[in-house]
DNA sequence: CTGAAAGCGCTTACAG
DNA sequence: CTGAAAGCGCTTACAG
């Protein structure tokens, strides 16, 4: 194995110097640069990372946290995240975890064990942040939930803005003509630090704007983020709630398990019954029918995290917390109500 | 931070025996044993990743290298071998490459930056493995495609006998009456280093033992494993020739865009057309119709490969290739057609 | 701008 | 069974 010491000898330089140009310190000259430049090529020679990572303390890695396996928007987000890290000549490393598992717990593990310079969070709670944040000690992103209220130093958020998309989604239905509407997803726990919760609250409030009574123990069912999770609410909810004329399932993944419940009934889409989802995944758009949903746009969440994130790396930088714009897309699930039974 | 030094002199015994503890060699005695593993565990002592693989030259985590983004089949795949690995204790950190990437390349690259104890390749390029693969010295296993024929030392395979796998699916279609079959999936080039061409293989073959004509330029269409590379692929199989009955998609992620392209041409799944998968993805429960597919056993290749893997990490030991059993699922997607036209 | 040297936290012959 | 010491490949004050 070729070493800093064997580019040293070769080029004449100190490992000292060599060293300052593989970091690409200032104080090297050009001549000295070229010349140990070249015997890198020629040598191909890759600093060993441990080396460095004993000196440097930190690892030269991005760990990506993905909470929830099932839940197939993040797929797409994490292969948005990886390609702009990659683009940026990053190295990036990705933990998968449960749905319910502590995210902020996994990523110390991670951190004293691997020693990322920064994490990604795809998907969190604000509990688990809220208690063991301040152990992590590198730039940090949340993505799908926002953090603002937190104040945790160093750490940013991007997210779609939930409540609203969710409040847009009961007006569309509502708009449509539907006044009996199930909601299902989320967890059971309403302590507001799920997005879930944010979702449900934006239908809450859309409903009382409309005027139209919502029954939460009635027409509410929590589910996992997958398609069995969907699919077994659907069933509850049909169940409790046969009545109802649509469904929003707050992720695309729950609505396609959804969707197989509620032929599994012998309904029809949308004809029996209307249906919407959110995410807005690839899936969605090759669903017999298509699936509506809200597309969140994550080629935006995952540039802003990237960028933010490769910034207060190098920079200091205040952390930030936006909301990145979606789109209500109507695919073919939602079938409009002529008659609006009893307005 | 706590070190190896502090445990050392805590303890009352050298940083020598304290390291022998920490990496379980015999010759210790219990009362040392004792004695250190107290003192880590108040101090909650974790060794240092980066100094051990200094000396160790290795790493201590197992790299997953998944060839095919959009490929679905190696999402629950994916999951099931970290879980497995997990549960040995081994950490894992997954690369997502491109579907047509060089994923030997890609893995020199990590074997120099990283330093992973072993690799598995979730998919893979036979002529990459036979061109490259010498240079990787680490234990590995290649899942989904077999590497018996190369040789290589240190790479174990296992994967559904793709080509018997292939040929069960058009005597199933024979049998429900259908005689003009479409095939979509896979690559073009018919070099034998892709699944696609095993299972194609598995095809023609089937055909001329059922005595039908399969005629490869108007009746098969390449196509990524990607929902998007199976709705082109549909479209033009159908362009080309409208008189199918039944369509292979080679992939189940491939299945799905057909699904959809087949609706987007006005006709009925299965009433108009039949269709069926391959890889018994999650997925494919939930579509409408129920899509028949050949379930590969993802948690037996998951196993096999850990199991195989850890071993060889540990024990001098050949390497193994195996088949593992598949199943044919019925579904919903296939119809039985009562007029058997022209036999 | 450059070199000599200390030191990062650990492992592992070597000697006893 | 245990300890003292060399050394892994690198970074970074320090001195010049």
């Amino acid at each position: 194995m070729v070493t800093i010491k064997d580019i040293a000898e070769l080029s004449g330089y100190s490992i000292g110097t060599v060293s300052r140009v593989i970091n690409n310190h200032p104080d090297v000259s050009q001549k000295a640069r070229d010349k140990i430049d070249q015997v890198i090529r020629e040598q191909n020679f890759h600093p060993n990372s441990n080396a460095r990572g004993l000196k440097q303390v930190l690892n030269t890695s991005i760990s990506i946290i993905v909470r929830g396996f099932h839940n197939m928007f993040f797929e797409g987000l994490l292969e948005q995240v990886q390609a702009d890290l990659r683009e940026n000549g990053e190295e990036a490393e990705v933990t998968f975890l449960d749905e319910n598992a502590d995210e902020v717990q996994a990523a110390l593990e991670i951190l004293r064990v691997r020693k990322p310079k920064g994490f990604i969070f795809l998907g969190g709670n604000l509990e688990y942040f809220r208690a063991e944040y301040p152990g992590i000690d590198v730039p940090s992103v949340l993505l799908t939930n926002t953090t603002e209220e937190l104040k945790l130093p160093g750490l940013s958020s991007f997210t779609t803005d939930d409540e609203r998309a969710a409040g847009e989604v009961i007006r569309y239905l509502v708009r449509m003509g539907h006044r009996k509407i199930g909601i299902i997803g989320g967890s059971q726990s309403r302590t507001g630090s799920q997005v879930g919760y944010r979702r449900l609250m934006g239908c809450e409030k859309a409903f009382q704007e409309s005027g139209i009574p919502f029954d939460l123990k009635k027409q509410y069912e929590p589910s996992l983020f997958s398609m069995q999770g969907g699919y077994d609410a659907a069933r509850k909810l049909l169940d409790k709630a046969p009545d109802i004329t649509a469904i929003f399932a707050i992720g695309d993944t729950i609505a396609i398990g959804a969707m197989r419940a509620i032929r599994d009934q012998g309904l029809c889409i949308p004809e029996d019954i209307s249906i919407i989802g959110y995410d807005g995944i690839e899936e969605s758009r090759f669903m017999i029918p298509r699936l509506a949903t809200i597309r969140q746009d994550t080629e935006a969440l995952a540039m802003r995290a990237v960028e933010d994130l490769l910034f207060r790396l190098n920079y200091r930088h205040p952390v930030r917390h936006e909301y990145v714009p979606f789109e209500l897309v109507e695919g073919e699930s939602v079938s409009i109500m002529d008659e609006s039974p009893e307005i």
